[in-house]
Parts: C-alpha cells; sequence; structure tokens
DNA sequence: TTGCTATTTGGTATTTTAGCCAAATAGCTG
DNA sequence: CAGCTATTTGGCTAAAATACCAAATAGCAA
C-alpha cells in the first residue's frame, strides 16, 4: 500500500473502528438526539460507568463527538451530526444481507 | 439498553467494524473500481495472502462484499456499492478534525 | 475543611484481532 | 495421475480491546 492511500486508510479506519461497538454506536445514537451527560448514558447501557467514560473517549479520540464539562458533569455531543447519515447506508448493507439470509432459507 | 437497540446495534457495529482495519478499507476502495482476485489484492497489499484472505472473509461475513470463483481464482466484488457513500461522511468528520488540530496549532 | 457526587484513570484478567508460516484444498494442465 | 497455482484453514504468538473494581480527581455544598 503506498503510503498516501496507507494514511488516508488509517485515518479513515479510526474512525469506523470507533463506530464498531454496539455500546459507542449506541451512544452515538442517543446523542444524535441531543447532548447527554455520562450518568446519562451510563444509565441507558446498563455498563460500569468506568467503561462508559472509556467508550466516550474512545469517540473523542476519532472526533466524532465532543464533550463539555458544567458543574459536576461532563455532557458529549455529537460533533458532526454527519456521522448519523452512515446508518441510513449500513441499513442498506443489512437489508442486503436480510435478503441473502431469506433466499437462503427459501431455498433449503 | 433495551434488546431491540441492543440487536440493532449489535447488526450496525459488525458492518462497521468490518471497515475498521486500514487493509479492509483500501480493498473495499479497490473493489470500488471493479473486482479483483485475492492475488492483485495481496500484490496492492502487501501482505501475507493468507492474512489478506482473513480479511476478505471478515469483508463477507459482515455482507460488505461477495465472491466468486472462476477456475483457480477467487474474485471479490462489493456487494453494496453504497458502502463507498460512507467514505463521503467519514471525510466530513476527518475535515473536522483538521481544522480543530489546526486551530490548536494556531492558538498555541 | 469536610463530605458528597460525577467522572476519569490505574491496574488487571479475559477475549479478540492480526499477522505469519505451514499444511490442506481446489481446480487447472500436461 | 502428477505437478503446479490460487486460495483457505490450522496453529501459534504478539498486540489490542473490553470490562470490571478500586483509587484519584474535580467541583459543588454544608
Amino acid at each position: 500500500m503506498n503510503p498516501n492511500a496507507q494514511a488516508r486508510c488509517d485515518a479513515r479506519a479510526r474512525v469506523f473502528k470507533a463506530l464498531g461497538h454496539p455500546a459507542r454506536l449506541y451512544m452515538v445514537e442517543e446523542l444524535g438526539k441531543g447532548e447527554r451527560c455520562v450518568c446519562e448514558l451510563t444509565e441507558l447501557l446498563g455498563l460500569d460507568m468506568s467503561t462508559v467514560s472509556r467508550h466516550l473517549a474512545v469517540l473523542k479520540a476519532a472526533g466524532v463527538v465532543d464533550d463539555e464539562k458544567r458543574g459536576l458533569q461532563v455532557f458529549y455531543h455529537l460533533k458532526v451530526p454527519c456521522v448519523l447519515n452512515l446508518f441510513g447506508c449500513v441499513e442498506g448493507v443489512l437489508e442486503s444481507n436480510a435478503q441473502a439470509h431469506l433466499a437462503a432459507v427459501g431455498k433449503a
């Protein structure tokens, strides 16, 4: 892989990787409705708060979310709301998979 | 996380995860130009063919690519070309990151 | 200051991923 | 069939990701 392609793919992969975990994806989905503090997300996910905090750090490092401290709480919000558009296309992949599955079942 | 959200996020995350590796992303990019056999991708990536084969298996499991054997070779192609659209939005995230970086440097 | 709440960070155990080599498989071709 | 090529799979090791608990930090409030 040439250096340009390498750099480009590294950068893009970092974003996809950040989104490649159910808990993080759910947070992004929830943040699509508006900002949330860590404790709200923790409640929603049913994971240890330390785990949620680390997931949020991953999303932040990827540039997907940003945070803002207000009082005791830290509120996270989507940095680039367009991330939500990604879901539509992924849905396309999933539908295609579902059809393939149905076809396979139908064949059997 | 409720069961519906769980299932939805699991499914979506699987796709993002599959795209969350530079080598796999590069393959998808290349397959965007047309089908390629494993040996072509191997040459392009400079990895062991067994490694490339495993990466392709991951993409296939996620429903991003499909394969077709013809003679000795196995040709892979994008199953849902819309995946390429994802890159545009990811680019948006990256540009936002770049700007944040420049701003930070400017501030210093 | 002391205490209380929200969050992050250190430490650790477990699981998953990524890469290579070697061996197995599949499909030509002589 | 024997030999050759393309690909996948088994086995292994090193590195990264995930989750928890416990401890550190930050800020409000008594």
